[in-house]
Order: C-alpha cells, then sequence, then structure tokens
DNA sequence: AATGAATGAGCGTTCATTCAT
DNA sequence: AATGAATGAACGCTCATTCAT
C-alpha cells in the first residue's frame, strides 16, 4: 500500500518546514520516514518533486461555501478568519512561504490564496456593511488588512511568540467602516 | 585596501537575495565578486560568517527619534511609515524575510525590527489619541495590525504586485479608535 | 506465448547498438519494450544475460558452404565478400564490433568471424591461383588484408561515410599474387 | 606544479582503454592515481572532459613531413607505415576506436586520422609510381586498404593476436600496381 | 508467468573548508 | 594579504537486482 510514500511526505513536510527545502537531504527525509533512501526517488524522481506534491496534495484552497452570513459584519469577519480558506496544517504554511520567495510553484499557491482571502474579505464586507459601499478605496484596504494579518500569522508567531487575535481585528475594521 | 572585502559582500547580497543562502556556494560569491576563491575565506572564516556580518552591517534598525509628533494621529502614523526605522537595500531586506525562517541571527533581527515598529505605532496612538488609552487591548492590536502590513509589504508586492497604501491603513486605523 | 521476451530482445538490441550495452539501463529497456521492469529479469536473470542471448541468437556464423568456386581467383572473391558470413542485422553488427573491446563474447564471436573470413579467403586464393601457392606468406598477407577490409567496412563506413568496393579489391588483390 | 593532473590522465588513459569510458567510474580513476575523489572534479569539471582532454592532448595528427620520399614505393610506404602520422600510445587508440562509435570528438578525430591516412598514402603512391597514376580507381583502393588495415592494427591484434606486417602489405599493393 | 515496490551500493558532482606558498 | 590546489563528506540520483504477491 502506500504507507511509505505517505511516510515520506509526512517526513518531508516536518523537515522542510523546520530547515528549509535546500537544507533538507534526501537521505535525512528517508531516515525520518525509516525507508531506504531509494525508494524516495521511487516514488519521487527528483527532490523537487517531493515539494511539489506536498503543495499540491497538502495545501487546498477550498471553494467559498454559500451559507447565509451572520448579519453583523465582526460576525461574518471571524467567520472567515475561522474558517481560512486553506486547508494546509502550520507546518504547510511555513513551507509555503519560505519556498514561495524561490519557488514558483510555491509562490503561485501563496499568490492564489491571497487573492481568494482578499476577495472574499471584501465581500464580506459588502455584504454585511451595504452602507459602506460607497466608499470602496476604503473598504479594500480593510480586506487587504485582514488577509495580510492572516496570511502573515503563522510567520509572525514564529518571529514574536505573539498572535494577533482574528476576531478583534475584525471588530476593529468593521468599525473603522461604520 | 578593503575592495575585495566589499565586493564579497556585494557579491552575497545580490545573490542570497536571488537564490537563498542555502542555495548559493562560496565559489559562485566568489566568482560573482571576481576575487579567488580562497580569499572569501580569508576574510569570512565560514560561510555563515557572510550572512552575519551583512545582517549586521548591512540592516540597521534605527534608533527612535524624539522629534516632536504631529499632532493629529493618522499624520503621525503616516511619518511612521515613511520612516520604516529599517536602514537596508530591497535585496538585504529580502534575506532577512527569507532566511529569518531558519537562521536566528536574522529572526532575531527582524524580530527586534517588529518589535520596534509596534513599539512606536503604539505610542504614537497613545500620544496622539489619549482618549483611547483607556482601551489600551484595542490600542495594542491596531499597533501590531500596522507594523505586520508594513512589514510583509515588500514580500506581499513580491506576490501579487499589490501594495496596501500606508497612509490609507492609517487613516483607516485611526478612524476606528476615535 | 513469448511475445514479451522477443520484445525486450528487440529493445535490447536497437538500444545498445545506439548508446552502448553499459549506458544503457534495463529499466530504459522494459520501457522501450513496454514490458514492465521486472520481467526484465525474469526472462534474463543478470543484464549480461541480454548481451549474451542478443549475441548467441542474433549472430550466427554460416558454415563453410562448399559449393563449386568461380574459376576466376577475382570472382571468386568477389563472391566471397558478397557473402560475408556473418548474419545478424546492421545492429547486431554494430553491438558486435563495439562491445568486442570490453566483452569476451563478443570479442569470441568477432574472433571466430574473423578467423573464418581469413580461412576462405586464404582457401579460395589457394584453390583458384595454384601458381602461388609457392608462396604461402604472400597469400596470408593478402587473405588478412581481404578480411580485414570486410570486417571494417561498416565501422569505417559509419565514420566515413566511405566504402571500399571489395570488388575492386579482391581485383587488387590477385593482381598482386600473379 | 601538474604532477596531479597529469596522474589522473595517465590513470583515465589506461582504465578506459581497459574497460572503456562508461565502466570507469571517476572513483575508481582517483583511486588509481592515488588523488582525492575531489580533485579530478577540480581538474575536470565533467568526466566527460577527461576522455575530451585525452583526446585533445594524446593524440595528435602530425604535420607531413616533406623530407624526400625513398625512390621506390614500397620503400615509402614503409616509411609511411612506421611513421604512422598518429602520436598516440596503443591505449589511446583503443579509447579512440571504441569511443568513436558514441562520442562525437572521438569520431571526429578518428575520421580525420583516416582522411589523412588515406590522403599520404595516395600522394605516396602517386609520387613512387608515376605510371600508375592513370588508374586513379586503383590507386585509390590501394591507399584506402593501407590506411585501413594500419588503423585497425591494434583492433586486429586485441582480436586474433596476429598483426599484418606493414612492410609486407605495402610490398603485395606496391605489387599490384606495377 | 507477471508485477512493481523495495533495496542499498555506487555514481557523477558539489561544496565548505584547509593549507602551503 | 592573497592564491588556488587539495580534501573528503555529503549530495541528488541511478541502477541492477530481489522478492512478495
Amino acid at each position: 500500500m502506500n504507507d511509505s510514500r505517505t511516510r515520506i511526505l509526512d517526513a518531508a513536510e516536518a523537515l522542510f518546514a523546520e530547515t528549509g527545502y535546500e537544507a533538507t537531504s534526501t537521505a535525512r527525509i528517508a531516515l525520518a520516514a525509516d525507508v531506504p533512501k531509494g525508494l524516495v526517488f521511487h516514488y519521487f524522481p527528483q527532490k523537487m518533486d517531493v515539494l511539489l506534491t506536498l503543495i499540491d496534495e497538502r495545501t487546498e484552497i477550498e471553494e467559498p461555501c454559500e451559507e447565509p452570513l451572520p448579519p453583523d459584519p465582526a460576525g461574518a469577519l471571524r467567520r472567515l478568519a475561522a474558517r481560512l480558506p486553506l486547508r494546509a496544517s502550520p507546518s504547510m504554511r511555513r513551507i509555503l512561504f519560505r519556498e514561495a520567495d524561490t519557488h514558483r510553484t510555491a509562490r503561485d499557491r501563496l499568490t492564489a490564496l491571497n487573492r481568494e482571502l482578499v476577495r472574499r474579505a471584501r465581500r464580506t464586507l459588502e455584504l454585511t456593511l451595504p452602507g459602506a459601499r460607497g466608499d470602496a478605496a476604503r473598504l479594500e484596504i480593510a480586506a487587504a488588512t485582514f488577509a495580510t494579518v492572516l496570511l502573515y500569522q503563522e510567520n509572525l508567531f514564529h518571529l514574536t511568540g505573539d498572535r494577533i487575535d482574528p476576531d478583534a481585528l475584525a471588530d476593529l475594521l468593521t468599525q473603522a467602516l461604520t
């Protein structure tokens, strides 16, 4: 069965997140996965394929679910934060951010994610704050700010040990727009 | 004179920014700097010393200058954004962000920058919005958000081509707190 | 049936001829033959067995046929050239020549071919030039030369695009001996 | 000094001749040369460069020396055989022949050599056998035959253990043309 | 007979680092 | 201070071969 393949991906995910793609050798991956070195290349002909497969199989941007929004804007934004449309472990997020700088596939995925996040935040605000629709520019800034903070949460936490509470940020931005 | 040393650092800065620290060999640095391979190790006994030296000599977090603040909060925040207290070339910024994830020195420098940014934003808001001092938590969120956006702006631009206008964000956050 | 076995040998023959035995992997053979990798080793327990089998089954040195010789020596030599007693495809000939340098089996086969060629040329000359039998040494040189040219013709053509016309060579050597 | 480089080339020459280029690992070369593995790549960035360098530096087609020819054609051909215009050890000749089949550089060198040999043999015969100049075709065959035998001497010897005496061949061909 | 996952030795190559000069 | 040959560990990857099914 695909036990070995999964173990290789698990090990790679952990090691890439911890030390980065370049600094992680295929031998270390095999060791951590407890498989022989050659097997890594049986499943992933090139080392890069391990990274691409991780991004492909372990980050997914969810379809927007169109269930009714909470009527209040802060509540709606809070729900967006809670259901960040990126199904990916913290490890995968770090990998995505780190490798986006040098690997197109990671960059493309991250770009798409950012775009989607902004789009949803904007839409949420438009629907729940009909009065603010007049000031499109302000609304856009708020959406982009919200997306940025959500996106870089993981990185920031790694830097400072602190997180910005998305709920509090949602409240703050809502207040700014009303 | 120290022409060679400077050329080595210049070359390393460009290469680290472009391909990352791990993927840049000392031989390539020497080649790009047009110095013999051995000379790199004359000035920097370990490859890591090149990175440390770059961070040490080419990124600097400015001392808080205590010149009088503009009286209005939005104006004061705007000035903070315009004078991001990080003296570093675009290349050095990319290096700092990229390597912060895996190299302590870069992380420490970036952590310090973030901390300083938050501190200044908080201080600015406290001084210009005396009425808001009562709600320390909200003020903190606003400061942290402002710092985060400033910090990751460069990254985001590299990803998406869009920037969040810091002035507009300053306005938005000010409004939220009043 | 033995469809797979034949396809493996066909693929190996083409690949060995094109890239050489050493530079052809069993995996490539399996791929070209459109059979699973494991099957190659089912039929040929070692990679070398593929080469040995090819030489064994696809090169054959013909038995000397003792049909009456043309009476004139040049005509007789010409017929020998026209019926080079090696039944083998162009691919197999290239394999034989190339691998003879390093693999005993190929060398043995090629040695046998050369010996047979010399033997026939000598015999032809002896029978058709009874007067020349006195000078065995010259006759031997002529026979060996004829054999060499026939043997390396293919190689030379591959190199230079030129062929030595065996008929003309037969004429020339005959004249030298009369 | 270049002691190591020479030892690497010496070792490679012997091993390539014995086992062929593909079947000779760089590790074996280093071992035989008694240098560390890494040094091979210091001098020859790619394994192929070892072969190319050998061909470049250790096979040389000499300029035709225009000293007066012996007046008799057989003597002149004999001298050509004795001074085969290829300065190359027996090892290098085997390498040249073997790798010519798959490596363009070796093929080009061998082609040039063959062409030059034929040219000289033709010229020698033309000068010493003015009467034969009328029959250019026969003269060409004789020259090509002589060149072929000289070229493949080494290979033939490896196959059969026998050599064709070039002097005797020179005599034979001369006789054929007179 | 047929399959493809598994194995580990070995390959060509890279590389940070050392060191004699 | 400056140089480039030397070094050997480690890298990504290939490969013939095995084996359970």
